[in-house]
DNA sequence: ACTGGCACTCGACTGTAACGAGTGCCAGTC
DNA sequence: GACTGGCACTCGTTACAGTCGAGTGCCAGT
């Protein structure tokens, strides 16, 4: 695959120009927008051993080319660099996230944020709950038998959850089991609370039992098991920008795929270190979003990642703005969550 | 206009054929399809009538006819009956909606159940704050300067909001705190907090005031102005069902309007009685919405209302069934509301 | 009041032709 | 050997004409 400089800065002419134009480029357009300093015949051999290479094809005999999925990988790890947000796109950010109430306003700020600034579709996971501490334990008594739950993480999230208990208890007793349950699991992270919720369980005094034994499963069940993530979505509307050029013709397995959570969690909930991640078209996992990227990275405060968030849009993307601005927009966030 | 009992058949016919076909529909087929007793040009006549009376029109000359809005206006009010559901409907119901955990469950549940009979975009309100009471208020310090509040409310939402306090506060400080505003709001509805809030700043000893002062600008701001309504939606991948005949070619303008979360309120946000309301067309306030129809309803534990529910579709959909669906389901909800 | 018949309209479909963007290839040039 | 100009070719797009048929409006007849 030996691809000198000049096929690669045609591939890159190519991925630009299709990139804002939207229509399959060919090599005399090519030559009169970028500066090859070749004739169209050279770029059009070029071309032909790009082709060939699979990172270009034709949409029909007598068209230009169009990059495939492996020329957007080319050009992302290769041709392209990020590039600088304008002044105005970090002023649009600060903006945007200052005056935030709590955790909800963050996220909701964020992911309207995202959608504005790349024009595609933004998500962003809330702070996982396995990576965050508890904060406090409440537990409100609604009648004699039943307890409301509410967790308060660190990281500002707040779960709460129904409790059935066994049997009847006092609210004396409500006291001193959230005052145990507190002691205990203040501080811990919620990976690591299985152990403190079983030695919960074992040293809780014998009139408590009952009630703590059916507490700790809802707490193991809330907390650990039932990875309780959540998501928040917008701009879906720019799926139609494009005019259904992109996405062949129909949104429906986008919109599908967007509906389902542990889709979304697998996309942008950050797997590897804290850099950004670019799936191309069907380099990721779903059929339904094989005509789409996926520009995703993680978020937190400090060097700390709490969550994922990122925007899918069409393969034929803008990757350098894109990335940029999902950086951006990831650091902001996360410098939010330090201050509180 | 006197429409005389054929008519009302012929437009009955109309709208149930259209409905089902998706196609305009021509005299001949009319009278194939349905035991009308006379012939096509007799229901000819009768379409020039209902087209002159605004009820349907002919998307071009030589084209079958299609209901107008009027027409479907007219045919929900007068030509049809709801639909019983069918018992595996019933089942579906049943089966998706036990086992929900807490309100957030209800909730989704909920809307994808809707989403899923309807086969069209389902919204759901959550229980709006307003028409809740106070069940709890907790205070959970952060830091000395800082409190998170949570407020329990009696249909199981729970809200969180950060305190910025004007100057730091003890541990004692707080829990004193914590028992006025509990003794004073718990059980209030949220709408009558105000002059509650007014009182309790009032009567607050000397040394808690500041903290007290700012409290209460967060409580006011919190519970009553911000009107805090939460919505959830599932489903839009219905919005593709009939190939973009419906909504005229571009999804654009209704994804736009569900993501505006005030649109949806507008829309589903019971403002009348507990009886289900039908926006049919241009009936609704939204331009970007003339080309869709919104059935909903209000929902809440026994008589009582606390939220709205509803789906969006085409105007060609099917009234009487998603009217038996959208009723059915508010029920069940309510039921299971009742029970926590 | 209803019906059968008929002329008419007009979109959908088909086939043909002209057009043009873009290509691959080859012979020629530096 | 690498690049270029030229040329034949492909094939999608557009325009136009013609046919077909579903559906209508109207009118005379029962």
């Amino acid at each position: 695959m030996g691809l000198d400089d000049r096929k690669l800065a045609v591939l890159r002419a190519i991925v630009e120009d299709y990139v804002s134009t939207q229509e399959p480029v060919g090599s005399k357009a090519l030559v009169e927008r970028h500066q090859l300093g070749v004739s169209p015949a050279t770029v059009r051999n070029d071309m032909a051993v790009l082709e060939e290479e699979g990172y270009i094809r034709q949409p029909h005999t007598s068209a230009g080319r169009v990059p495939t999925d492996r020329g957007y990988r080319l050009f992302v790890d290769r041709l392209s660099r990020v590039k600088p947000l304008s002044p105005a796109e970090r002023r649009a950010i600060e903006r945007f996230l200052v005056g935030a109430v709590d955790l909800d306003d963050v996220v909701h700020r964020t992911v309207r944020l995202l959608a504005q600034l790349t024009r595609q579709v933004a998500v962003v996971q809330y702070p996982s709950l396995a990576r965050s501490s508890v904060r406090h334990l409440e537990l409100v008594p609604i009648s004699t038998t039943r307890l409301m739950l509410v967790m308060i993480a660190d990281t500002g999230r707040v779960e709460q959850r129904l409790v059935e208990l066994p049997g009847p208890v006092s609210a004396d007793d409500v006291t001193d089991v959230r005052r145990l349950v507190n002691e205990k699991l203040a501080g811990a992270r919620l990976s690591d609370t299985p152990p403190l919720v079983q030695a919960l369980v074992e040293e809780a005094p014998p009139e408590l039992r009952p009630a703590m034994t059916t507490l700790s499963t809802v707490l193991l069940e809330t907390l650990v098991e039932r990875h309780e993530e959540r998501i928040a979505l917008a701009g879906t509307a720019n799926l139609t920008r494009g005019g259904l050029l992109d996405f062949q013709g129909s949104l429906r397995p986008i919109l599908e795929a967007l509906e389902e959570e542990v889709v979304l969690l697998k996309l942008i909930g950050e797997t590897e270190p804290s850099t950004t991640r670019v799936l191309i078209g069907d380099e990721n996992e779903f059929d339904n979003l094989r005509a789409a990227s996926v520009v995703s990275t993680g978020y937190g405060p400090g060097a700390t990642i709490v969550g994922g968030l990122g925007v899918l849009g069409p393969t034929r993307m803008d990757y350098p703005g894109t990335i940029a601005t999902v950086r951006a927009v990831a650091r902001y966030v996360g410098e939010l969550l330090a201050q509180n």
